[in-house]
DNA sequence: AATGAATGAGATTTCATTCAT
DNA sequence: AATGAATGAAATCTCATTCAT
């Protein structure tokens, strides 16, 4: 039986209206991003569609950048517990974990990502300076890190542990984001993940 | 026998000047657009970049689509001659073949596609609609196809050839384009795209 | 029973000031056509003469074009409210309502229709397709035909009441604007426009 | 039987090539206004279209305008041309004679006129100054006043005679410029021809 | 004389951001 | 707090005109 993985930030805000309204705002942006594009992305039409004025925007938004940096926080934050959640499931085969993971970043939900690559790319030295988002990157590392190490034998050197758990980071955070802008039906996606998966759970020796 | 395809003019045809021209602002908008970043690779940076004024860009690239298009095209056109040189070697085994290419993938060079996607934005239909885009598309994966058909034993299945050469390309284009943005030494480099090329030869079954 | 036709939004309508500001726009205009000539006719200088920004311009016009259109919508709108009140007098002979059309014409004021000929340059097929433009045509053939109708003897053949109107409508208009653009004295403009009016008069026998 | 009327300048120039390359230009100009409308009319394409580089233009033209009143000129000196052969002619009544000025003013030939009327329109502020422009108007105003005065009884007032002569060319040229632009067919082109040419000739008491 | 590449002012349009109401 | 009109810098593209070859 599947454990239902909580997508929900965990602290309930106690900011209430203002945290509910950041939130309203970003879905928004991200209907407004693949709605219209990245060059129509406009604070205007964001606006418009959170059924707010400009003016409100830019009381929850310092300026256009911010609502990016979130936009992409969020959605990141949000593969992330996914990730999470199939990495703690006790009774699943190592090997099965990363299958799944690659299915995540390969489908659709990803899209929303690549999608919104597109927009952040401009924004990625911002990004780089952004302690936050070298915490969370390091948190994703540290976290496939441990999980590399947990599924290999228990004398596998460090470097060779360390090292593998970036290769599958990367490859399948990369290869997705190609693969998702590609239009393939679901089942190809899906063939795509495994042989993807696959053939890193060979290299690493993954059982 | 062997065909090289030309995907480049014949070595500075006679139109000499003009030619230079457009090579002077294709080297421009790249130093531009690196320098810059998507948004702010402008027509008018461009042309002052190259050192011309806005209304002689116009006279080379009729808009500013065609001069991306054209950095797009020169830079994938580039990648693939010297692919096609690796693959035709003959002295060298299937292995290290799939390393240099790897190798080249990974290398800063190649960062350039990378940031163009950015700058074609939304015109990514314009140009999936170019034919030049989709027959080029087709003679990398028929050359790959016929390198893997040939690196193989001879009675393997046509379909894991087909799309073992697509896993090739794909897996090597995408992680090359996520790790030549990440700034790392070229020994880090060298060490990723062999791991990346180990990776594809053992699960290909190259030897 | 007589409709009176409303063309015009009905006297103020509720929004006001953004009315308003259409309507100073719409006077900045005509002003810059008739001061700048049609080709230094500019949306930047509209603007300024408007007192207002570019930017604002576009919140009231989202082009040119529209601009334009309104321009010219606006002054035919006006002239056709006149005329429809010079036919609808109860008191007035057919030929003095002739001669009175034909001053409302030729006085200076009806300049700007021809002046807006240039700015609307090679649009008039746009122009053409507005069903507005068709529907107004239509409207003011109709009244005229009614009117000759009304004013020539009964047993007149049908073709010859339309053909007339046409010729009335026709000749008042082309030779206004060619008149009003020669700067004449308000007495020779009215000479000009009673010469004409008994000369349509006299061909159609208007009494 | 009809007399040819000379279409060509009287004086054959001496200049010899210059001046071929002048009309060649304007005949180019001409196609070119016609094809692309005002707004593409540029000294490119004219120059283009007489198979010659700007360049060269410029040294035909020294500006742009002094390319449109050239045009200009040349236009109306043919129409005069014609004009004037249709008003000597001797065996011709008065009426007739009218009625064939129409025609040319109405009918397709004049659709250069009226076409290039649009291009120009901007320029005759710069026109009226022009001397040329003035001598032409008095030339073709006085032949005109001979005409009427010729047609009509011996003893009409003078001023009767001249108003009349600038109320017929005024019209036929307003109103013809009207028509023109209308695209009807010849047939429907002569009726109103004539209907205006008839109006004329019985207000003026022309026989 | 002829060429046509080069120039750059200027035109249209968009959009992040501010601020009076 | 919320609104949305106003702003104006900036982007793309055109074209009359010049001038080195």
């Amino acid at each position: 039986m599947k454990k239902r993985i909580a997508l929900q930030p965990r602290k309930e805000p106690r900011q209430g209206r203002s945290r509910q309204m950041r939130e309203d705002i970003l879905t928004a942006s991200i209907r407004v991003l693949r709605r219209e594009g990245p060059l129509r992305f406009t604070t205007l039409r964001v606006a418009e569609a959170a059924g707010i004025s400009v003016g409100s925007l830019y009381q929850y938004f310092p300026n256009k950048q911010s609502l990016v940096f979130a936009m992409h926080s969020r959605t990141v934050e949000l593969a992330w517990i996914t990730v999470q959640g199939i990495l703690d499931e006790k009774r699943t085969s190592a090997r099965t974990k990363i299958r799944r993971i690659a299915e995540m970043f390969f489908l659709a939900e990803s899209q929303e990502v690549r999608e919104m690559g597109v927009a952040l790319q401009d924004s990625e030295v911002f990004f780089q300076e952004q302690p936050e988002h070298h915490r969370l990157q390091g948190l994703v590392f540290d976290r496939f890190t441990r999980f590399v190490r947990e599924s290999l034998p228990r004398n596998t050197p460090a470097p060779r542990v360390t090292f593998g758990a970036h290769l599958l980071v990367t490859v399948l955070e990369s290869v997705g984001k190609t693969i998702a802008s590609r239009g393939l039906s679901p089942r190809e996606l899906k063939q795509w993940a495994h042989a993807c998966a696959d053939m890193l759970g060979d290299h690493l020796g993954v059982p």
